[in-house]
DNA sequence: ACTATTATTGAATCATTATTCATTAATAAT
DNA sequence: ATTATTAATGAATAATGATTCAATAATAGT
């Protein structure tokens, strides 16, 4: 019988990962995504039932893979609450800084994908935003952290922050030092402006 | 000769607002638009040249709009450059308090004008972002405001948090109260959330 | 060598919708 | 009343692009 002569969803995911990047979801046609490939058209729909799913299996990727980082982190003892934060903001630029392609469908469409009522996504997105929120709650209650502000409001205020600020690296990566935005965040989640 | 019944137009441009927000841009179909508006398919090609021109006109008016309100507020030589800020804030909340779906677009159609390279729209957000620019600069030479960060970044930093932040309420007005947010972002602007 | 089995292809099909335009409606002017 | 002019309609058209599927290719097993 024939053997597969490489890996052609992976060659797929990934072309279609720089092509959703360029011209959006929407915009982007399966051909493009086929040529970028080197596959032919009908290929796609071997490994995917049809185009977002092709969409959906990059975010479902990229999720399992921050979701199982975030958790060692949360349960790693030896750290303190405000580290852990830190360690956050880390490992989110750590898994886009060798592919800011993906960094800007994740941004871009991260809240259609949500719309489309495939709940598991909401539970994804709000694992992740939970996971965030009990580590403060727990600086919180040992004294090293603490805040006049409403948890629900920091978790959306920080992530909107972080996401727009990888928006813009990934657009420029050459122009923009994400060490450097990183310690900028950071610092601003931290103390703000006045200080 | 025949008049004018209504006005068309602003009907709809109203409907879109409201049909983009439910569904997205690109998933909007002329007809639920033409449908929510109560006028004839045809009707839309008297008044836009195409779809994209219905999205393109609903930002180029909240673009006018904003921009001049914050010239004022910009000018306004008896406001400290902290109390410009919150009003930079304030003035954003309160253009989409009475409209939610107005917000919902702003949101999430932005970067894709932004890449459409109409650059009609990339000035409009130049010169947003740019005014907030020059408040902090102020503040910063009289010294009432200073910072270790670095202004690029923080004005991305806070205009991606306050989309974020818009996104949430105006998926559910009902639930969260905006003065409550806006009071947050203020406060997290300024001081972070260590103290 | 031949056969069976699975992989791949890409032109043809099908579905969806934006856009057009011939027709009809309404009013102002005469 | 009649005519001229502009507004509005919505069925028909055209374009686009996702998806299908009959044909072909490649290899493993015998």
């Amino acid at each position: 019988m024939r053997v597969k002569e490489g890996n052609k969803e992976k060659d797929i995911l990934e072309a279609a990962i720089r092509i959703f990047a360029e011209n959006g979801f929407h915009q982007s046609k399966i051909s493009q995504i086929t040529d970028a490939a080197n596959v032919a058209t009908g290929s796609v729909y071997l490994y995917f039932k049809n185009k977002q799913e092709i969409l959906e299996k990059i975010f479902e990727i990229l999720w399992n893979e921050l979701l199982s980082d975030f958790e060692s982190l949360a349960t790693n003892s030896k750290l303190t609450p405000i580290e852990k934060l830190d360690g956050m903001i880390d490992l989110l630029f750590d898994k886009f800084i060798e592919n800011p392609s993906l960094a800007i469908v994740f941004v871009n469409e991260q809240n259609y994908l949500l719309q489309q009522g495939e709940n598991k996504f909401s539970d994804y997105y709000t694992s992740f935003l939970d996971k965030g929120i009990d580590i403060v709650k727990s600086g919180i209650e040992q004294k090293t952290l603490w805040s006049e502000v409403d948890l629900t409001f920091f978790k959306y205020f920080i992530l909107g922050a972080v996401r727009n600020l990888l928006h813009l690296w990934a657009h420029n990566p050459e122009k923009y030092s994400l060490n450097k935005i990183r310690h900028n965040v950071k610092y601003l989640m931290k103390h703000g402006i006045v200080e």
